[in-house]
DNA sequence: GTCTATATCGTGATAGAC
DNA sequence: GTCTATCACGATATAGAC
């Protein structure tokens, strides 16, 4: 019988809870096929049955523990955007915020590794992370770009979505993919030449 | 004992690139881990101990596989900006080429998939990936720009970056992220908005 | 060199005591 | 609800006939 995190006791929370942390330990560290339920079990405290107990099966725990990171990460993407502070050192926050949480930080990288190695079984979780992150992402730096006079351009969304791919694009290439050892460039020279692009080539209307 | 493709008779290197063949089809299909030697050794319609007098294990089929793959793609790398072109229409050129190849090639997705998910357990094919494909792609790009007085950017390099990255990231996000189907978007607008930044928004000297 | 048959082990999942 | 013990299965890899 499939439970889910339905919380009636406290104690119970911090089980599931628990189990979560050790799923995310094992998932992440092996993806999801070479993952295994004792180790799952052993990582989190708890015997192999508590675990089929709590998630019906392996498929399941996988489900909701990406569900789960998805959903804590969502919460990061609120209030990227100071509409109070003048453009350029705005866009330069942003971009300087989102390649630092893109580049340093290797659980999120084993998190995209699993996912995208993953998409093409679980796409539903593909389009959660998506749905969750990206789409937000791009929303929010669209509107900003639409309704902040300063700029002006055709496609605000392509350009949003240029923005954030080179800087996401740059993080896979460089960190989940070692580019770094074959091709190594500092992040400050993407972030520069995108502000150059946004702002000193920026049709001044003449 | 391992044996490297070595070319003796023909015979032998029909055997051998057909193992490959069935290796591929498993490989990209189910990912690294989930992959079976059996089905392999099915795919490829010989004995699985055939399989392994010609691979020492698993492992060393994958890597192969990966090499081999990586090693035909990077064939296709060749000349991809016309010299003699119009800038202009150069670059449209390579960015329709690298956007249609990126998104309409179900086989590309799955080894991306595969060599993304398994990039932290392998990273030498990770590097292998960036070495051949990723490397002389933008380099030629970064030389394009350089050797062109129709151009003058700050960072040659860093825009190459930036060009390749955001067809390679709306690629993975559209296409092996299922994203067309939460946030849809024609290619044509990156294109579009790409050569306005390029073109449009270039500092014409005054 | 290639096959059939098999050894050995770890896997996901469960039964039953408490 | 949680544990220990166990099942049934499929995995990688190999032995030995031809």
């Amino acid at each position: 019988m499939t439970i889910a995190p339905v919380l009636s006791k406290p104690r119970e929370m911090k089980k599931t809870a628990q189990i979560l942390r050790g799923a995310m330990e094992e998932f992440l560290a092996r993806g999801y096929a070479a993952a295994s339920m004792d180790r799952v079990a052993a990582a989190a405290g708890v015997s192999k049955a508590t675990v089929y107990s709590h998630f019906a099966d392996k498929e399941a725990l996988f489900t909701t523990l990406v569900e789960t990171m998805a959903r804590e990460r969502f919460q990061s993407v609120r209030a990227m955007l100071d509409e109070t502070m003048e453009p350029r050192l705005a866009i330069r926050q942003l971009l300087t915020i989102a390649m630092e949480d893109c580049c340093n930080n290797e659980e999120f990288h084993n998190f995209k590794r699993v996912l995208v190695g993953e998409s093409g079984r679980f796409p539903e979780l593909a389009k959660t992370f998506v749905e969750h992150l990206s789409k937000p992402g791009v929303e929010a730096i669209a509107e900003y770009f639409r309704s902040n006079p300063a700029f002006n351009f055709p496609d605000p969304e392509a350009m949003a979505r240029i923005m954030i791919g080179s800087v996401v694009n740059f993080a896979m290439l460089q960190k989940m993919m070692h580019g770094d050892a074959i091709m190594p460039m500092e992040q400050a020279r993407i972030i520069d030449t995108l502000e150059y692009l946004l702002f000193d080539c920026a049709p001044k209307s003449p």
